[in-house]
RNA sequence: GGGGACGUAGUUCAGUUGGUUAGAAUGCUGCCCUGUCACGGCAGAGGUCGCGGGUUCGAGCCCCGUCGUCCCCGCCA
């Protein structure tokens, strides 16, 4: 038989009662974590989002509250009425906050019962994922799960108030927009009014911000939420909040101040300080010395060593001399045994082949005519890492171009590339040892970068022509516009684009934008594209832009990964409250779904398929 | 689109070379217990081994297919 609230009022949340409350008469509504019968006497964990106090049903002091108890079970909603008591000093329990102290009810409500849950919110996460997600309710009564949701909350809100102080506004753009297919693929949505016709949910809302800069709103942000038909990964969900934001009059630098100050608002407030200004890292020496546009600096770069090798030993090494060669140390490593040296060649070679082989620098200074070269590889790489030197057990791999190896047309910087892919394959391998991943609490742990100076054009292969790198609004750097080397040297002209790296992970991406239409039909003529096409696509937009644009810019940022890496989780599903799989499937609501004839035909739509 | 890992009780897992009735812990149900806090004690229930097909005298185990979850590559202006 459950019982009525009628008019009782929470006075107590589960998490703040302490010693000092003894002999006050509260009243505690929460759910049952645990329940310990002991016969005449009962105890019942009260849980909610604060904590956790615990309840003690006596039958002489509550002679009809404590039958009650023997009936609830775990994940009923309950109603405690009774007094703070303090415990006896060998019954304090200290590890709980409120272990001082518990609950004498002297009446007992019995809100709801609960089925028994497929998993108990009382323990730590499952391992089946597909049972916590169908269930997400249960999952998300779980402490971690509600402390994960609290912090994405809290960073959301130091955003709010430091954008607010600077000036800027929080502006609404609609989520019901143009489909503009360049890049990821859209969510549409069908009209009914229009036949035929669809709206799509906005990848990011960035023509709609760079208007609001011609409009003269000033400084614009966003904390949005946006929608990508592309598939998933561990930091990637089809729909996803951004911290978007725009201002007129910026150079790079200006966004890169309101960024860190909001960034260490947000981590100050996680109680994680961090250190401001990030540094600063062209896109090419990103690729040089870590083979990535979103290094990790956690673990120490990469080295050129081409300078190192005589001709002779390039020569017996069968090493093409033209092209850079690039050393990976991974350090505190162990030393392995022979066998796995062996499978680890082997498979290192696999990653790398064809054009591309590897020096076990440990196996090369075993050898008498090489150990000079090992020295001196040793060297430069310690020296390029800060490091005092390379300890000999150190996995230290080189790798290098075979004899005719050809850079691919375009892309004079693949071999870092490929060396830097290797170098992550080799940090997650050894993860456990070098232990450069984990959370020192040094106040050393989040390792923040800007990337900039990416490249403007970007060669496909696939269609054999230039094509954008960002988005087509992204400027140039204007003195490689006046250099001419849009037309003479696409390939060297630099980009006014932006991201904001933490450890390893892309947290966001911005640009200075273009606000002149004479440059802007440069770039579309640069990049193939007709005026009759560019009108098609954006026609609104190059309306607009003619119309006294300033000069503006600005970057989006994850929160859902500014999340991710506050909670040290390594799923953006973990701090989503309702995420999907790596299919886009929501477990609990089972979208997406078939709908009815009626729906469609209202839509104007006949599918071709049916699952 | 491609590669990899996994799928056995509600949950976490074990299951030998293919061999009798598929086990443990926990959870669940009932009874007992006045100081527990992962309470304890006794008893009990709980399985289409993801699904379909094949090989075999015999399949949780081997093979093929399929579905699902996770990770990675492609993709993500």
């Amino acid at each position: 038989m459950l019982d009525f609230l009628g008019t009782r009022q929470r006075t107590n949340t589960c998490g703040e009662l302490r010693a000092a409350d003894a002999g006050k008469t509260v009243t505690l509504m929460g759910w049952v974590n645990r329940r310990r019968d002991h016969g005449n006497l009962i105890f019942l964990d009260l849980r909610d989002r604060y904590g956790i106090t615990q309840i003690v049903l006596d039958k002489e002091i509550s002679p009809e509250g404590h039958p009650k108890a023997e009936h609830v079970r775990p994940e009923y909603v309950v109603a405690a009425i009774g007094k703070v008591r303090l415990r006896g000093a060998d019954v304090i329990n200290p590890k709980m906050p409120t272990g001082e102290i518990e609950v004498a009810a002297t009446e007992l409500l019995v809100l709801n019962d609960s089925k028994v849950p497929p998993f108990s919110p009382a323990e730590d996460a499952i391992q089946n994922e597909e049972v916590r997600l169908k269930y997400r309710y249960l999952d998300l009564r779980r402490p971690e799960m509600q402390h994960n949701l609290e912090i994405r909350h809290k960073v959301a809100l130091a955003v709010r108030e430091y954008l607010s102080a600077q000036g800027f506004y929080e502006i609404e753009t609609p989520y019901l927009t143009r489909s503009t297919p360049e890049g990821a693929r859209d969510y549409l949505v069908p009209s009914r009014v229009h036949p035929g016709t669809f709206y799509a949910l906005p990848q990011s809302p960035q023509l709609f911000k760079q208007i609001l800069m011609i409009s003269g709103l000033d400084k614009y942000f966003q904390i949005v939420r946006c929608f990508r038909d592309e598939d998933l990964r561990a930091d990637r969900q089809p729909e996803f909040t951004q911290i978007d934001l725009e201002m007129t009059f910026p150079q790079q630098e200006t966004v890169f101040r309101v960024v860190e100050g909001f960034l260490k608002a947000a981590f100050e407030v996680c109680g994680e300080p961090i250190v401001t200004p990030f540094p600063r890292m062209t896109y090419d020496e990103a690729i040089r010395r870590y083979g990535i546009d979103k290094p990790d600096l956690r673990l120490p770069p990469m080295t050129e060593v081409r300078d190192v090798f005589s001709a002779e030993e390039l020569a017996s090494l069968k090493i093409e001399p033209g092209l850079p060669i690039v050393a990976i140390v991974i350090p505190n490593k162990t030393a392995m045994s022979n066998t796995q040296k062996k499978a680890f060649a082997q498979e290192i070679n696999a990653a790398v082949a064809p054009d591309l082989a590897y020096l076990d620098v440990e196996r090369l200074g075993s050898a008498a005519q090489f150990s000079a070269l090992a020295q001196r590889i040793d060297a430069a790489a310690a020296k390029n890492c800060g490091l005092a030197r390379v300890e000999p057990e150190n996995r230290l791999i080189v790798v290098s171009p075979r004899i005719g190896a050809t850079a691919p047309a375009r892309d004079h910087l693949w071999i870092y590339k490929k060396a830097g892919q290797l170098r992550l394959d080799l940090a997650r391998r050894f993860e456990g040892e070098h232990k450069a991943f984990e959370k020192k609490g040094a106040g050393d742990d989040y390792k923040f970068l800007w990337v900039t100076d990416f490249p403007f054009f970007e060669w496909d292969e696939e269609t054999k022509t230039w094509t954008f790198a960002h988005h087509p609004f992204t400027s140039p750097h204007e003195s490689d516009l006046i250099a001419g080397r849009m037309e003479s040297d696409p390939e060297a002209v630099r980009a006014l684009a932006y991201d904001i790296v933490l450890n390893g992970l892309e947290l966001g991406s911005g640009s200075i934008r273009i606000h002149r239409q004479d440059v802007q039909q440069q770039i579309f003529r640069a990049l193939g594209m007709s005026e009759e096409e560019a009108q098609a696509r954006f026609g609104f937009f190059l309306e607009a832009l003619q119309y006294g644009t300033p000069p503006h810019g600005g970057i989006a940022l994850g929160l859902d990964r500014i999340a991710m890496v506050l909670a040290g989780a390594s799923s953006l599903r973990e701090v989503t409250a309702f995420p999907k799989t790596a299919k886009a499937i929501d477990l609990m609501t089972d979208a997406p779904t078939e709908v009815s004839d009626a729906q469609l035909k209202e839509l104007h739509i006949r599918p071709a398929v049916r699952s």
